[in-house]
DNA sequence: CGCACTAACTTAGCATGCTAAGTTAGTGCG
DNA sequence: CGCACTAACTTAGCATGCTAAGTTAGTGCG
């Protein structure tokens, strides 16, 4: 039964952000989403559209999501005079140590998983980044055309 | 840099997602989102839970995708009397052609896709296979664990 | 100065995911 | 019959994705 590998991964994918949904609410009351948007603060450590080019998301929805997590003290934004009207963004010391023990979480629960169903974690990855890179360097960014035919 | 497929994994479906979903708009003016509902109306060929169940959607998700998809004349509803209160799906002429047309579109700009970057179709199939069936058989339906530790 | 331009952010409003609670149609037992 | 129970569907309202259009802070040229 060939010819339903988009559909799948788009099956697996939206299973496992549910699951990681779950446990990220019931250990710390945070949703996934939530938590992305915390570790994109720390990955890029910039302003608000570093973090939305690094999540992959429009401005308008980061904007949001910053807006909500800082009401909440996971993080701060700065405005940086003399520099435009820019936000420079910044965790929290509760949203620092929260990032921490949710991203051990997740990990350490995915990896045992994929373990679990006898796939080689790193011939996975090796295969999703190859996917992922094509796309990240696709000619139009806004709407990348899988370039070919 | 190991630990991040997890991460990767969900940001290649959402920017796989993006891309079908942009494809499909300009092609037939459909969403991903209700491609997927026509879909699997041809795939389950039963009531509206059953559909919601294909998806790995909840009941009332689907209910209203149901509607509007009624509305724009791509599928009908019909109640069967007798068997409780229960829908009966089915595309119309039109939905189903639709979603001959855009389900070869998908899957043919996909599978070259993947071919493009150099990944064996086959391989990165039967390793998401594994890891959605996992999933799908796991104890608790509504909050699977990934069951281990 | 002041007007045009740019970069970064926000506002408004839609689409579609969810849960909790409500409705509707049948079944079955006293 | 009628009350309890079940299965399937709907309603209400929130969360978070998007695009289009608006705002704000700086820069630069006449």
């Amino acid at each position: 039964m060939p010819g339903r590998l988009s559909y799948e991964l788009h099956k697996l994918t939206a299973r496992l952000d549910r699951v990681a949904d779950g446990l990220l609410r019931e250990a710390a009351g945070l949703s996934y989403a939530r938590f992305l948007a915390l570790f994109a603060v720390r990955e890029c450590g910039g302003t608000q559209r570093d973090m939305a080019r690094w999540l992959g998301l429009s401005e308008p929805s980061t904007s949001r999501m910053v807006r909500v997590l800082a009401d909440d003290g996971l993080l701060e934004v700065k405005t940086l005079a003399g520099q435009g009207n820019r936000r420079q963004v910044q965790l929290t010391a509760k949203g620092d140590e929260l990032i921490d023990r949710c991203g051990e979480l997740l990990e350490a629960r995915f990896e045992a998983f994929v373990t679990v169903c006898g796939v080689d974690y790193r011939t996975y990855q090796d295969q999703t980044r190859r996917l992922l890179d094509k796309l990240e360097t696709a000619p139009t960014v806004n709407v990348p055309r899988l370039e070919m035919e």
